[in-house]
DNA sequence: GACAGATGAAGGA
DNA sequence: TCCTTCATCTGTC
């Protein structure tokens, strides 16, 4: 088991994404996209990964990270990050992805993600179907575990993991943004 | 090291 | 079917 969660670096800049279904908080790190939040229905945003925090104000444009001092690379990664955030939501495929930062995450934990991308949109495939995927068919509830530290939800398509016999399963955003997700993406449970 | 967890499978009613 | 129980593996504290 790798522990690495010291290392982690906190992110240089959050930038908010505006959709329909609210104001998404993207984080970037120097490596890359670190976390998205979701927007809560109040209005609030819900960090991701960590169910039990506390949600906090959205972040408005004044008091977001000052544009005029964004280095261009991260307002090259935030167009891609909104443009596949917006394909997502509208059940289309994502055509590109900004570089991912998991820097801090174990292995197992990196390995479950990089499964989840390999799928598109109305693709779904239960925890042990991803356990055997990355070779461990008997960490199936560790799947569950590495999908809830997801920090990167939707994006990185943790809502098309299911459990087993189509059941919905969980979701650290509430099963109702999941059943959503999937309405969208066309796979009825 | 102990405990919890977004599971899965098996067995019994 | 539905419910309960247990095996299994990983992450967190």
């Amino acid at each position: 088991m790798s522990r690495n969660t010291a290392d982690r670096k906190a992110p240089l800049v959050e930038l908010p994404i505006a959709t329909s279904d609210g104001i998404f908080l993207a984080h970037y790190s120097e490596r890359g996209l670190a976390e998205l939040d979701f927007p809560n229905t109040d209005g609030l945003i819900a960090p991701a990964g960590h169910g039990n925090a506390e949600p906090r104000k959205p972040a408005h444009p004044e008091h977001a990270t000052d544009p005029q001092r964004i280095p261009t690379q991260f307002l090259r990664w935030h167009r891609t990050t909104t443009e596949a955030l917006k394909r997502v939501l509208a059940g289309r495929a994502v055509k590109a992805l900004p570089p991912l930062d998991w820097t801090g995450k174990t292995e197992f934990q990196q390995s479950v993600w990089r499964e989840m991308l390999k799928l598109g949109p109305g693709q779904t495939k239960s925890y042990g179907e991803v356990a055997k995927a990355i070779g461990k068919p008997k960490a199936v509830r560790a799947v569950g575990g590495a999908c809830g530290a997801n920090p990167i939800p939707v994006v990185v398509p943790c809502h098309r993991i299911l459990a087993a016999h189509q059941k919905i399963g969980g979701f650290s955003s509430g099963l109702d943004r999941k059943r959503d997700l999937l309405a969208r993406e066309r796979i009825n449970l």
